[in-house]
RNA sequence: GGGCGCGUAGCUCAGCGGAAGAGCACUGCCUUCACACGGCAGGGGUCGUAGGUUCGAACCCUACCGCGCCCA
């Protein structure tokens, strides 16, 4: 015997342990199965499951339960990436926490093996996390974006694309994180807006005759000044052009030149020009041909290229003595305070500085001319479909990609430099040895470019390097391209645009068919949840508190496409309950003995009551199929919760106990069967949303009946025909159902007592209405708490009322009730219908509905002003009796 | 400045051209033999505002007002 509730703390363990231990996460082997393959977004290798995370995975597993159940071959496959910036700096925290020595004087061998080390001991925290949450994912797989594998496909990739001039070196100025000494991405790169400074300058001219004011945020980039622009329209300069300025400080002589990047505008119109520090000031140096002076270090400190009294500064302290020195010298102009966008380092928090240095480039516009056109074509899909447009958005102005990082942790560029600088790209450093020696003709000494490449780099070949890439493997052939990548849209330019480059490029196909884009998680309020907030849920603690299958479920239910969840507890303890539901729903099942029995065939029930049940869950399997296959994961939810909790359980139960409680045998086994059946469609339809429970349920349900030897996460889908569905019962059923709910609202309204049996009759019921009600009588008596109910042929004199279709049900209740309030009840119920059956006249009153409506539109809004009309004449007799009566 | 999205019941959200819905919260009543993590019944919305298209608009179009996110 079950007890009341679920237990999940004691049986998700033990079941989790039975599903790995059968191997079913594994794609089955089966040789008609068709392919079915997810690629998890890996997760970074230093972290932890976040409510991110728990939607993300949960909405995956839903897919692959579903499509495994189907019968495909499911390979859902699992990894992490080696977060280069992010685990060097865990590994470097946690040195300098245990008072070890710092990065360089490790050395570089010494701290990589530290590194391996930790990666070891506490790495991939999150896949045993994810196990808690039901991920059916196939561990056995498991893959590391530094394994030798994908290192080595990191290593082809990086050396053909090179061979093909879509891989070069070039000095520009990239993204500098001056903490972490090393370039990073645009992507990488957190813009915020920060209080700051407008300062205004002033810079002689070289002739004595005037001065030509600048303004800026960053005075002290002003040392590495070589010019001042003008806008060529802006009338104030024209005649300035051409002629120098005398840069304080320096004393160093710079033009003033005619450029439209200076806005008129803006401040004093004339703007500072440092090509060695600033984007925009990058290209303007480029169109004039300006020097570029690197003004700092790789710590963002002046270097040699400034005079010697302000070197070996950091940029901020620089900055305060370049005021300082300026003001002392009069050449400040005042201040503003102004707000402004300022980058920093997502990781390091720190204030990113523009930096020219040598890095190695990924062509990524030609790359992207074809990944732009797959999408086009739709050999990928998005959906929420509008997300094309920010896929769209971010391909057609790319940049070049910079993916050389100051690094240690990361595949190191297999780049060699003979002493005269000619580069080897090669994927060994034999082969590199090989190309240097023939192209000396001697033997050279080669080093190996120091850094390595970004995390992302590795992280774009994913959906094929997993599968084995650039081995032939059979899993190549079977999975790829992969059937869907599910991910949340922040994601969008970091990873799914450089799989589709890669993809296209490597494989010449894309790399996955389908694009899920899901929702954000956010608190209660629709804020973000962050630590600094405090308002972070922990999916382990949820899942600890209302169990697995709740967490899932609530996930998933709230998962409508285009809206960010606000989860609050509440609606889990919801989704917690209806497990409950579910729960009590097996224990009376198992009660009264309704164990599954084979062979059952739905389509040969007799029971009126069964054949409904078995239409419902027909038309229930076919919403929850449909709404999986396009992703509507909210839909589907919310079709079993409604089904489960408001069909079967209010309802089917109800309806049934008197049959399993009566003498009809036959009808008795009939309905066991079915009510075991439609139960085991549930746990079926449900399991992908609930693994645990239906699983649970799947086996204890099985304690009697027939012996099962599968589990349930490897059982077919329901694939029911739609002839299970029988308009007489579901006509029939309806009927009962309205008669008891009609009856149940008029007994509350006019105040009956709940213990009250009272006597129902109905009257001018047509031969089947009057059948049905034969048929069902102790069944709506029970339901109605009835004293008795009965066909009649003209209605008692004191009574309350109410109509259904064509017959008026009466209740005789002279001296339980009082008639005053049913004659407002029924006044103020035919004023509705006469309020109802003006607007529908309204409507069929305009010539221009009549004609343009579609026939079936009209002809229903006769129907219901008949159904109107006539409801009136039956509730105003009913009125008139009473009113007699009294 | 460019792009995307959202404003529907107290809260969280479905619905996106033909009778205003769900969950939670709320109000009554009910210890009815699966379930109080329950049952039955109920209150509550001029669907952001203003125009337009249409026989008909929460739903399509335009503008505006609020709110959010992404990219410059």
């Amino acid at each position: 015997m079950l007890d009341t509730t679920f237990d999940p703390k004691s049986a998700e363990p033990r079941i989790y342990a039975l599903w790995e231990k059968s191997g079913a996460f594994a794609p089955s082997k089966a040789a008609d199965a068709e392919p079915y393959c997810i690629v998890i977004p890996p997760p970074n290798v230093t972290g932890t499951l976040h409510i991110g995370h728990a939607l993300n995975h949960t909405l995956q597993d839903i897919l692959i339960r579903f499509e495994r159940m189907r019968g495909k071959a499911v390979l859902w496959q699992p990894g992490l990436d080696h977060a280069g910036i992010a685990t060097q700096m865990v590994v470097e925290r946690e040195l300098a926490a245990q008072g070890n020595a710092d990065r360089r004087s490790l050395g570089r061998e010494e701290f990589l093996s530290r590194v391996w080390a930790w990666k070891d001991k506490s790495g991939g925290a999150i896949f045993q996390q994810d196990r808690r949450l039901g991920v059916s994912a196939d561990w056995s797989r498991e893959r590391f974006t530094m394994d030798e594998g994908l290192s080595g496909a990191v290593r082809k990739v990086f050396v053909q694309l090179h061979k093909e001039g879509l891989i070069y070196r070039d000095k520009r100025l990239v993204n500098w994180d001056p903490h972490f000494e090393t370039a990073i991405s645009d992507l990488e790169v957190e813009n915020r807006d920060v209080n700051g400074t407008m300062w205004k300058l002033a810079y002689p001219l070289e002739d004595g005759s005037g001065e030509i004011v600048v303004a800026t945020t960053r005075p002290e980039t002003m040392l590495g000044d070589t010019a001042v622009a003008v806008n060529p329209k802006d009338e104030r300069y024209t005649a300035w052009i051409g002629k120098n300025v005398k840069l304080p400080l320096t004393g160093r002589l710079i033009p003033i030149i005619a450029d439209d990047y200076a806005d008129p505008e803006a401040g004093t119109g004339a703007v500072k020009i440092t090509p060695a520090h600033d984007f925009n000031d990058f290209k303007v140096g480029k169109r004039h041909d300006l020097e570029q002076i690197n003004i700092f270090d790789s710590r963002a400190r002046t270097n040699e290229n400034v005079p010697e009294a302000y070197r070996g500064l950091d940029r901020f302290k620089a900055r305060e003595k370049v005021l300082a020195d300026l003001e002392e010298q009069g050449f400040r102009r005042g201040e503003d305070a102004i707000k402004h966008t300022q980058p920093h380092g997502d990781r390091s928090g720190v204030v990113i500085e523009p930096w020219l240095t040598d890095q190695w480039y990924v062509d990524a516009p030609t790359l992207a001319i074809p990944a732009i056109k797959a999408v086009e074509d739709g050999q990928t899909v998005f959906t929420p479909k509008s997300w094309d447009k920010t896929y769209y958005e971010w391909m057609r102005n790319i940049e070049p990609w910079c993916v050389s990082r100051q690094l240690w942790w990361g595949h190191r560029i297999p780049a060699w430099y003979a002493p005269d600088g000619t580069i080897f790209v090669e994927e060994t450093e034999a082969a590199a040895q090989k190309a240097a020696d023939a192209h000396f003709g001697k033997p050279t000494k080669l080093e190996q470019d120091e850094d390595v490449l970004d995390t992302w780099f590795s992280s774009a070949l994913w959906p094929f390097s997993t599968l084995g890439w650039p081995e032939n493997t059979a899993e190549l052939k079977k999975f790829y391209p992969t059937t869907t990548l599910v991910t949340a849209f922040d994601i969008i330019f970091f990873w799914v645009a450089r799989m589709m480059m890669m993809g296209m490029h490597f494989m010449k196909e894309v790399p996955f068919k389908d694009v899920y884009i899901h929702a954000l998680v956010r608190d209660a309020s629709g804020a973000k949840m962050s630590k600094s907030k405090g308002n972070v849920l922990d999916p382990l603690t949820l899942v600890d508190k209302y169990g697995a299958d709740a967490l899932r479920f609530t996930l998933a239910a709230m998962a409508a496409q285009g809206r960010d969840i606000k989860l609050a507890e509440p609606r889990i303890e919801g989704y917690r309950n209806f497990g409950t539901k579910l729960w009590n729903a097996a224990r009376f099942c198992q009660m009264n003995e309704c164990a599954w029995w084979e062979p059952f065939e739905p389509a040969e029930a007799q029971q009126t009551v069964n054949r409904w049940i078995i239409g419902e869950t027909a038309r229930t399997a076919a919403i929850v199929t449909k709404e999986l296959e396009a992703f509507r994961f909210n839909e589907a939810a919310n079709a079993l919760y409604r089904f489960i909790w408001n069909v079967y359980c209010d309802w089917y139960l109800e309806l049934v106990k008197p049959l399993l409680n009566g003498d009809d045998e036959t009808a008795k086994v009939e309905t066991r069967r079915t009510a075991a059946w439609a139960f085991d469609r549930m746990l079926m339809l449900l399991h992908p949303f609930m693994p645990f429970m239906t699983e649970e349920l799947w086996t204890r349900l099985s304690e009697s009946g027939p012996k099962r030897d599968n589990m349930l996460l490897v059982q077919q889908w329901p694939a029911l025909p739609e002839t299970l569905i029988d308009a007489t019962a579901d006509a029939e059923i309806d009927w009962i159902i309205r008669l008891v709910s009609e009856t149940r609202a008029l007994r509350a309204e006019m105040n009956v007592p709940p213990a009250a049996r009272v006597p129902l009759l109905l009257v001018g019921a047509t031969p089947e209405s009057a059948a049905r009600l034969e048929r069902y009588q102790d069944l709506i008596d029970r339901l109605a708490r009835l004293e008795y109910s009965t066909s009649a042929e003209a209605p008692p004199t004191g009574s309350v009322t109410f109509i259904l279709d064509e017959a008026t049900v009466a209740l005789p209740l002279e001296g339980i009730v009082d008639f005053a309030a049913e004659v407002v009840r029924l006044g103020k119920e035919i004023a509705r219908l006469d309020g109802e059956a003006g607007k529908i006249r309204g409507k069929l009153g305009n010539a221009q509905f009549v004609e343009r409506a579609p026939e079936e539109v009209v002809e229903e809004q006769r129907e219901r002003l008949a159904e109107y009309e006539a409801s009136k004449v039956k509730l105003a007799a009913a009125l008139e009796r009473l009113k007699a009566a009294t």
